[in-house]
DNA sequence: AATGTTATGCTAATAATGAGCATATCTTAA
DNA sequence: TTAAGATATGCTCATTATTAGCATAACATT
């Protein structure tokens, strides 16, 4: 049974396994995301993930692997992980020929239900949508969209010849950005990033030396923080994972605390989605899915008539197939 | 920015990429997988996936490698493909301590439209529910389950002491195998599978060394067809996710032949997700959908009244953002 | 007591879903 | 030639969800 282990061995190159994490919080109501602050050099680029190299020989699983560096890197303790996505053309093609080891890296997400200190390796809780302003739908549409992105997709569509290969390139972003029939997705958020990164208004693509020379300066300021490596790239799988598994399984309590409001959870669906959403639909349809179950206590926290404290109903798991919030899709809007 | 590489690179382990690949097509309205007959040797297991080492100097990206590994050993040239997930623990820590190779394994799922010549290194198409038996709800409950899965499980979960462990065991069970308030979720086949390797139910937990004796032998005889290594997982981690996925993507019309029938369109779905459906709301559900569109042809092969002839209408993937067969998950029954 | 603020209850219109009856159009056997 | 069998297809009705609001409740502050 061993045979083809062996056979296939041979003239193996060396291969590395770098496991990232995304970590994810709320605090007021900003999405935030756990960074480490690069140390000092002459990089244009200062913010990473925490990660490290999967070493079997210490740790048997990879999510084993995760929760160490992580517990290193930012002294956090993980609860909830899950597995994202395996990169494997990691600087898509640059790839450094000095160097021999060619690094896999594979992605997870974690939840965390409140943010930490912020200390260790001088870490950061970062406002996601600092990352992704274009993802922010909170207050309408974001400006950026029309000012930047829209014109330069369009250019990029036009700049490439043949009609079919136009064609393709404008459904690709008609459907990422919702410039289609349907609108805004808010879970396309990785089809968007590889198209900002494909046509280079994001910094890491003059950095992968994808695009030769700056022709705007100032759009990488407004794009959004780049990241070290393809991190960015793994936030946006993590992003747009997230955003549509909170609709079918109770992830999203993993970010609450032990007791909390309707509107409390509303805040955190719609920070994670990008989204506003119905308030009393909201609370409906959190009612109605069984999600929830009231306590005796009320908040003082808010301003009017106090609110009732609710927690989360745990056997939910065990009356429906996939419980979560399912709130719709037809698009954004500034309600309430 | 080099840095972290270097630094973190040190004191790597020998680590291995493995990327298989789970080939799905339909005959005769039976799903099937294409798998390869190991070489001769004194194993219990005869089958695997096709699969090869990931080679970054030869194959830039890990999907140009599967893509090359599946013509090789298959003669086919690949379509639609999907990043499955990355099983890091593989035989779940009974790693033959002889070889310092640690493969870590990522599998791919990908879909064809039709069958082909069984040939190249043996390799031949097989019914997956040969595989997953108690998956094929079709002809009502698989009695496998009454009649060998129930009992082990219900004796499993009584095995351990303590309130909460057992109490944990049975919730586990409960949703994975549909005796909770909801029924059979078609779409929690890893799960599933997963309770049976842990349980001892399947034969791949034995050769892993995780049972200690066969307590009887004829358990194995009908709990499917074991794999290679942990091929079986993959395949279950496929099935699930394209169970899920022909319910929010049009990937169903990668299985289909240019033009068919809406009875087809639904015989597929039906062989896909393990369950009957109503056959009047099925062909409504693809109509307003947009999903299709007629063609002036129709189906001379039909018994009665000839079929009209549909074609999958690409558009439809800019009018909506999750366009699919999104037919009811509310259990399985014997229809029409 | 009036005003502002948030929570919560409720409804009418519309859309989607679940189950099934009825009819249409073919082939094949009597 | 007709009856029987087999599908395909059209349509309905009851039920449940969803959308978009209006309206009221319960607090704090002025």
């Amino acid at each position: 049974m061993q045979n083809y282990q062996n056979k296939v061995s041979k003239s193996e190159p060396k291969v590395t396994i770098d496991l990232s994490a995304v970590l994810v919080s709320l605090s007021d109501g900003i999405p935030k995301v756990l960074l480490i602050e690069n140390e000092k050099g002459e990089n244009v680029i200062n913010h990473r993930l925490p990660f490290g190299p999967f070493n079997p020989n210490i740790n048997r699983t990879m999510e084993e692997s995760v929760r160490k560096w992580v517990l290193e890197q930012t002294g956090l303790r993980l609860a909830f992980v899950e597995q994202l996505y395996t990169f494997g053309d990691r600087f898509r093609g640059i790839i450094n020929n000095d160097d021999p080891v060619i690094p896999v890296s594979v992605g997870y997400l974690a939840l965390i239900s409140r943010v930490t200190p912020e200390n260790l390796l001088g870490s950061i809780w970062l406002d996601w949508y600092k990352l992704f302003p274009w993802e922010d739908w909170r207050n309408g549409q974001p400006k950026i969209l029309d000012l930047i992105i829209k014109p330069n997709l369009m250019a990029w569509i036009q700049k490439t010849k043949g009609h079919n290969s136009r064609l393709e390139r404008r459904y690709r972003v008609e459907v990422a950005f919702g410039f289609s029939d349907f609108g805004w997705d808010a879970e396309r958020v990785l089809e968007r990033y590889e198209l900002l990164y494909e046509t280079g208004l994001v910094a890491e693509s003059l950095i992968d030396g994808k695009i030769p020379f700056p022709e705007e300066d100032s759009i990488y300021d407004s794009t959004g923080l780049p990241l070290y490596q393809d991190h960015r790239r793994i936030l946006a799988t993590a992003l747009g994972r997230l955003r549509s598994k909170i609709r079918y399984r109770p992830v999203i309590f993993e970010l609450m605390p032990k007791v909390f409001t309707l509107f409390e959870l509303q805040k955190v669906v719609e920070a994670l989605s990008g989204e506003n959403l119905h308030k009393q639909n909201f609370r409906r349809l959190i009612e109605t899915e069984g999600l929830v179950e009231q306590t005796e206590m009320v908040s003082e926290k808010t301003g009017g008539r106090p609110a009732k404290l609710y927690r989360f109903r745990r056997e939910v798991i065990r009356e429906k197939p996939s419980p979560g919030v399912r709130f719709s899709r037809k698009g954004s809007k500034i309600l309430n």
